[in-house]
Formats: structure tokens, sequence, C-alpha cells
RNA sequence: GGGACUGUGGGGUAGCUUGGUCCAUCCUUCGGGGUUCGGGACUCCGAGACGCCAGUUCAAAUCUGGCCAGUCCCA
């Protein structure tokens, strides 16, 4: 076998490679940007899912799911929205052999198809809060290169989208969402930045928008969620009204919360190394693998041995994969660390006289696990597993950053840069032509780093209001 | 939107300048056999490709035109 492509200096082949070889994704499909999950990479997504459902429904959120299909004159309500949207929208323009009267759009995000409907349902206070989501795909014309899970345009999209009484729940609803994200994100393990966006990259039609983003080697950051206050911006277009306590009729504020398989590929992009893929073991199509090592005085009793703890492992609810390949033992390492698996049990005559399974994570550290406690041991190495992946992944997230003091500093920047700005579009902008990329905006929690005071705005040497903001090239 | 470049088995490539050596090279992958098996085994047999459509020519992977697809750069 090749070696991967080294990951920091050729990080977009490296991660193609990954997930390529890990067959995590097959991008063969005869339409730019839409790829076939793969058996591999569906039961990553559906892990994926898994995690994204569990922490929203606990904040009391709803599944529901809405037609792929919206009419063009729904479309068309909010004007921000669809000057947004319109560049990359697909047309459904026939039934048949028949024009349609009124266009179809194929949904590029929900908004649209479910705020009429919302307008239905939503009639007193008492309807409120709605808070609804769904995991649909999404389409996009995205005209750029597409990248496997990270920018596609058939789009695995997790969205909430929200009704409430008033802006002061709308902003508590952003704070659920933002807590919930970071719920989710301790699964991934994955570090990440909130950040409020500038007024000029905010989500169309939105009164602001907080994103989640993280650095990816060099300059480079990768946006993997965000959440919206719209305020009453699609309300009033789609006419989203209650009749409050007092009688009046109030239109609601509305907030979302979107995600997608982007997730996905940061996880590759983030944990991944030389060897390829690692995956966090909520995420990991196999939390372990087991691989048999053959030995001529007793054929086939290393197989029977591992279907034995296998089934063991299962039935407590672990997803354990039996590697009973003809290849040599070696040959099935390189394919499960490629693959990412957190633990690999290897079990030959040595283990089964020792009544223990020589045990290697995927950061490479040996042990050994009992027969005897073998459900508590795994259980322990996985978690042991998360908690050193968890704290990798952060030492190198906190050596991503750092302060650029002018703007020459940031000319051909090495790191996420961290600046002085004092809020002002065309400070901002000045910004963004210095480091070729993007203002992502201001953290909205501290950031995790040690900063020094503040100083003046890089832009324009103001130190009124100056804030911290973060400086990057979006992958 | 403008420009440059590239399309050869499942993946990656050689061949293209100077048409014939090519029923197309090598690696990998895949199917089958045998010997193996504690970190990417070896060996034998087999399968599998010139993006599409025209044109030039005795002869086209190679030259010409159109189309399609993709990549990169610029706006």
């Amino acid at each position: 076998m090749v070696e991967l492509p080294d990951k920091r200096a050729k990080f977009i082949d490296w991660y193609l490679e990954v997930v390529d070889r890990a067959d995590l994704s097959d991008k063969r499909y005869g339409v730019k940007g839409m790829n076939v999950w793969t058996t591999y990479g569906m039961r990553a997504r559906r892990n994926l899912d898994a995690v994204m459902v569990r922490a929203i429904e606990a904040t009391g959120s709803e599944a529901v799911e809405f037609p792929a299909l919206i009419p063009e004159t729904d479309f068309a309500k909010e004007k921000e929205h669809i000057k947004g949207f319109d560049a990359q929208v697909y047309w459904v323009t026939k039934g048949g052999l028949s024009d349609l009267d009124v266009r179809l759009v194929l949904r590029p995000t929900s908004e649209t198809a479910m705020y009429p409907t919302f307008a239905l349902w939503v009639r007193s206070h008492k309807d409120l809060p709605l808070n609804v989501y769904q995991i649909v795909n999404t389409f996009r014309y995205e005209t750029k290169t597409t990248r496997p899970f990270v920018r596609v345009r058939e789009i695995h999209f997790f969205e909430e989208h929200t009704c409430q009484v008033d802006e002061a729940a709308a902003t508590a609803r952003v704070r659920s969402n933002l807590a919930a994200f970071r719920a989710m994100a301790e699964a991934f393990a994955l570090p990440y930045v909130p950040i409020r966006r500038p007024e000029w990259d905010k989500f169309a039609g939105a009164h602001y928008s907080v994103a989640f983003d993280i650095p990816v080697g060099g300059a480079r950051t990768l946006q993997i969620g965000s959440v919206h206050h719209y305020r009453q911006n699609f309300s009033v277009p789609y006419a989203i009204r209650y009749e409050a306590a007092d009688g009046s009729q109030e239109y609601v504020h509305q907030t979302t919360f979107g995600l997608s398989e982007r997730l996905l590929g940061a996880i590759v992009a983030v944990h991944g190394d030389a060897k390829g893929a690692v995956f966090p073991s909520a995420i990991a199509p196999f939390e372990v693998v087991i691989v048999p090592i053959p030995s001529a005085d007793a054929p086939g009793a290393a197989e029977r041995t591992a279907s034995e703890l296998a089934d063991r492992l299962r039935a407590g609810g672990r997803r354990v994969h039996v590697d009973l390949s003809e290849d040599r033992p070696g040959a099935k390492y390189y394919r499960w660390e490629l693959k990412g698996v957190p633990l690999r049990l290897e079990l030959g005559k040595r283990e089964a006289e020792a009544r223990s399974a020589s045990a290697v994570d995927r950061l490479g550290r040996r042990t050994r696990v009992s027969f005897d406690r073998l459900e508590a041991e795994v259980a322990e190495r996985l978690v042991e597993f998360d908690r050193a992946l968890t704290e990798k992944a952060t030492a190198e997230f906190r050596a991503s950053f750092s302060v650029a003091r002018t703007l020459e500093e940031l000319a051909g920047s090495e790191r996420v840069r961290v600046v002085a700005w004092c809020g002002q579009e065309a400070c901002g902008h000045r910004i963004e032509t210095a480091i070729d990329g993007a203002l992502l905006g201001t953290p909205e929690e501290e950031l995790p780093l040690e900063l020094p005071t503040i100083g003046a705005c890089v832009g324009c040497g103001t130190s009124e209001g100056a804030r911290w903001a973060l400086a990057a090239q979006p992958l």
C-alpha cells in the first residue's frame, strides 16, 4: 500500500485519499457534488444523526418532515432570503411532459417549505414554543469544487426551526441550541468556537447568525454548523401570528439551527493522521474490531473465541466487527487503522492462554483486557480513548490561533488570526483583504486562549469599542 | 461570467511530441488455485480501459473539429 499524502503539506489530497480509502463515500456518481453513501459511511452517518437527535430532543424539540419541493410562490416571500439562495437552487419546471404552472424549488433549506404551515399551526400563545427539527436532504447548486462531506450539492441536513413568543424567548432558544451543540461536540471530540458572524456574512434573512468554526490547518477554518435568530423577519411575510393572552395579535420570533454531514468531514479532518481516519467512539462505524490470529496447532480456535467475545460485547450494545477475512493480521491492523476504529482486540494463542486480549487503541496505546471483565474493560478503554482524543484535539486547537497586531501581520498567515476589531464594516473588509479570507466575526463565548490585553482596531487604529475577532480562510 | 489545463481497466499510471512497434505498459484492485499467517506474504492462472460523436488516413489512444465531464486560476 502506498503512503497517504502528508496531512500538513497537502491537506486536501490527504483528506480526499482518506475518505476514499477508508471507504466512507463513493464519489463516482454521475452528478457533481452528489456522492454515494457507502455501507461504512452510512454507519458513521447514523451514529452522527443519533448524537444530534439525542441532544436536540433533550431540549424539547420534536421530529417532523416537510416535502422536498417548494412552490415558487412560497419560496419568494422573504426578499433577503431569496437574494441569498437564488443563485444556488435547483428548479423543477416540468411534470411529465407539461410545464408546471407554478415552478417548484428543490429545497436548499426549509424555511420557505415550513413557514406557510407554521402559520396554520400557530394560533395561540399556548401553541408556543414550537420547536421542531428534521433530518433530510437539501440541494444547493454549488459551483465551486465539491468535496465529499464538506462541500456537496445534496446535503444531508439537520435543521431545527422554532417559533417563540418574543425576542427574549428566541434569544433563549439560541442559547439552548448553543448548549445542545456543546453536548454534541463533546461526542465528536471536536473543539470549536461559536462566532457571531458580521452583518455582511449572516444567514440570508437572519437578524444575526452564530456559526461554529474549527481550524483545519494553517489559516483555514471549516464552518460546521450555525444557529440563527430571525426575529420576525420571516414570521411577518409568512404571517406566523398568534393571539396573546391579552387578545392582541403578535408575530412570532423565530430561530433555526443547522448541521450537516460536514461534521463527518470535520471529524476526519481534525482527528485523522498519517495512518488514516480516527473516529471518536460515539461516531465510529465500529467501536471495536477483533482480529483473530490463527495458529497451526489449534485451527479455528482464535476465530471461535473472537466470535464469542464479539457476541458478548454486542449484547451490551457495542458495535463490533470481527475480521475473518483471509488477510494476514498485519494487513488487518493497517486496514482498521485506516478506517478509524477506536479499539482493536488481538486474539491469538497467547491471549487464549492468558485469558485476556491484547488491546490497541487508535492512538497506538497497547493494553490488555481480561476475558472475564471484557465488557467493563472495553468500556474503560473507549472512555479513555475518547478522553485522550479530545485532549489531543484540544491541544492542536489551541495551537491553531495567533494574535495579529497589524494588517501586515495577516498576510500569508499560517494560523487562524485573532485581531482587535472595532466592529466597522470598512475595517472588517480591510482585515479580509489583508488575510485574503474572511472575518469570521466575534466569539460568542470566551476564547479558550490566553490573550493579551486588547489593543486598537487593526483596521483603523481606534481603541474605542475594539473587540477580539477571528480572521481566517474558510475552506 | 473570462481563461488555462486534463479525460486510458474499480483506483493510479506508461504510451501521444514524430499515426503503424499497442488485440495498449506497470502498480494496485478484483475472481480462482497452491504455499502461508503475532504489523501491509509469496506464487501461478484469469478478468478488466483509450469520455462521446464526426472527420483526415491504407492505418488513430496518438492528428483535426464539435460535444460532454472534470480540475485549477481570475471576476
